[in-house]
DNA sequence: GTGAAAGCGCTAACAG
DNA sequence: CTGTTAGCGCTTTCAC
């Protein structure tokens, strides 16, 4: 009989009701050790009959503390690229799991490319304890800002040079070697590049592209690299295009699986076949990868890995440890759509 | 000159430096007309070369109020169910718009459906103004109860005779009828139905399904239903098994677009070909489906206004007015996927 | 138009 | 092992 439906206001009240002061009940519910089993029982009974639920305003402003963490996707509303994008998706999937197991919540947020001066002053800021985000952009100059700052964060792309942050990334210079190898041992000669080369990421992912074909003393035509957006249905149009325009080629390595999809169906139109016409080579292995007609080779990114890695070394950041940078293993995941087979 | 590095503490600080008191520093920054428009601008400009940041965790506690929604997704360990499935990742784009667009921050967590019991005594639904969920599962019970606690809440999902709580969705019984109704005008016959009918939505998509059937005179077959689960790896091997057992048919309605994609992966090693020996109809229209080979064709839930609307019945509720059941309006968008052309 | 002061609910130092 | 007390930084009522 002692339930009552509505909910406690404060401490004060189950203190009172347990007979014993607030201080008691705090150190009670969080466990300290510092209050008898005996006691600390009762009260944990008692909260839990009569539904009391810690204020965690409170207790955030008093710690300091809000045990979140903001995941950032910068949109680029010109480019159109979009918090749907699913490498994004799957990472954040990621992120909430390696976020959870240590304690911690996830602040989804996103924001627009004009937007990041004035970032440090958006409240998903203020009120986290650290920030993550997702791919650089082009927005080098204020991430290191930020960086500067001095609040803990750390961002999944690539390395640079001048970066004042923590990057975890993948090996993007060889996944576009092991690509582009991958075709060249294929027998392709003419290998198409598809990706925004204004991007830190399919930056080096070209870089790869271009010395795998320089290994095999083959010249780079700068015609057959295009700066098709990560956007599915904008690299469709592109890529449609292309075809339009008469770009000649017998193999593409795109810098996302997403890419590689839209090309796929661009290819169609035309009635040109994968992997006999055009040989493909996607990058991410999305879980769609293996699913698609014909399933892409691509190189994976180990999203899981990288999931955990990005928590790790921003839970170092916010316990004052240093933190690293982290290149994770990358490897090239043969299907179909190469060719190989 | 003024610029110094370190940023200030607090209000205190600032008002110090304004030579005003601290009220007047918090009136000012909150925009506050009371304030001499002169004064105001003198305390944004110093507080902007000083890089003041206002204390989000003590305005918070102040104000019990975080501007923040929490969008929990329920996951099955079992059926494997998970973050990444793409109509749930879409529908988050749509809601962190939505919830930007109103001021509002998106606090993203996913819960073991054995969680439920416990979830409002988790940080995440303490420290939010409200709660999303997508997707009701089968846990009814559970979302009644968390209901009458009283915290705003809105579920996308079936609408239910016995619930608590304000649903947001599509018109899933049409849905299914509107594919099933299609495939019959095409001339199938034996109509397969893909999607777990324990849980609310494939139930009513399913109930659609049999009224077209029954409008045509035909009889229900319940050999032709199974229990495909959501995630697109588990309906894959799922659907390869249900060809290895030699089930006959010549169409078949999925419970969402994923299923589709995984039916005509499976189909493909048995050389199955869709449309022209099954023809296949998906639901969600995730932006997938238009580049799929063939490109789907599937009942369209419309993300975008969903979020919208779920936000919009969401915050009617913080501000303490009544929110009504939503039921979307629901459309087939014909591709090639089921031979109409 | 501005200031003084109270208080939100919690945690932790200090005292016993 | 438990209680008393101070105070986190902000907003807002009340006074001037």
């Amino acid at each position: 009989m002692s339930n009552d439906t509505k909910t406690m206001k404060n401490m004060d009240e189950l203190a009172k009701l347990a007979n014993v002061s607030v201080s008691t009940v705090s150190r009670a519910l969080a466990g300290s050790t510092l209050i008898s089993t005996k006691t600390r029982e009762r009260i944990a009974k008692l909260a839990e009959e009569h539904n009391f639920q810690l204020n965690e305003k409170a207790r955030n402003f008093r710690l300091k503390k809000t045990n979140m963490i903001a995941v950032v996707m910068m949109v680029d509303i010109k480019s159109g690229q979009h918090i749907s994008d699913m490498f994004f998706l799957q990472m954040l999937g990621s992120l909430a799991d390696a976020l959870t197991a240590q304690g911690y919540d996830l602040l989804l947020t996103h924001i627009a490319i004009e937007d990041m001066p004035t970032i440090d002053r958006s409240r998903a800021f203020r009120q986290t304890d650290g920030i993550i985000f997702i791919g650089q952009g082009n927005q080098q100059e204020h991430l290191n800002r930020l960086a500067d700052l001095g609040k803990p964060m750390v961002v999944w792309g690539a390395e640079l040079e001048n970066s004042h942050y923590c990057t975890v990334g993948t090996n993007n210079e060889l996944g576009g070697y092991l690509a582009t190898k991958h075709l060249l041992n294929l027998g392709r000669e003419r290998i198409a590049f598809f990706g925004d080369i204004n991007f830190p990421e399919p930056q080096q992912r070209y870089s790869g592209y271009c010395r795998a074909l320089q290994e095999k003393g083959l010249p780079i035509d700068k015609s057959l690299q295009h700066n098709v957006p990560f956007d599915m249905t904008h690299a469709n149009t592109e890529i449609h295009d292309l075809m339009q325009q008469g770009l000649k080629f017998d193999a593409a390595v795109c810098s996302s699986d997403l890419i590689a999809i839209a090309a796929i169906d661009a290819f169609n139109s035309y009635g040109v076949k994968v992997p006999d016409d055009i040989a493909l080579v996607g990058f991410d292995d999305i879980a769609l990868a293996a699913l698609t007609q014909p399933p892409l080779t691509t190189v994976k990114q180990n999203i899981t890995q990288g999931g955990h890695v990005i928590v790790r070394k921003l839970l170092a950041q916010i316990n004052g440890d240093p933190a690293s940078d982290t290149i994770l293993k990358t490897e090239l995941v043969v299907r179909r759509s190469s060719g190989a087979w």
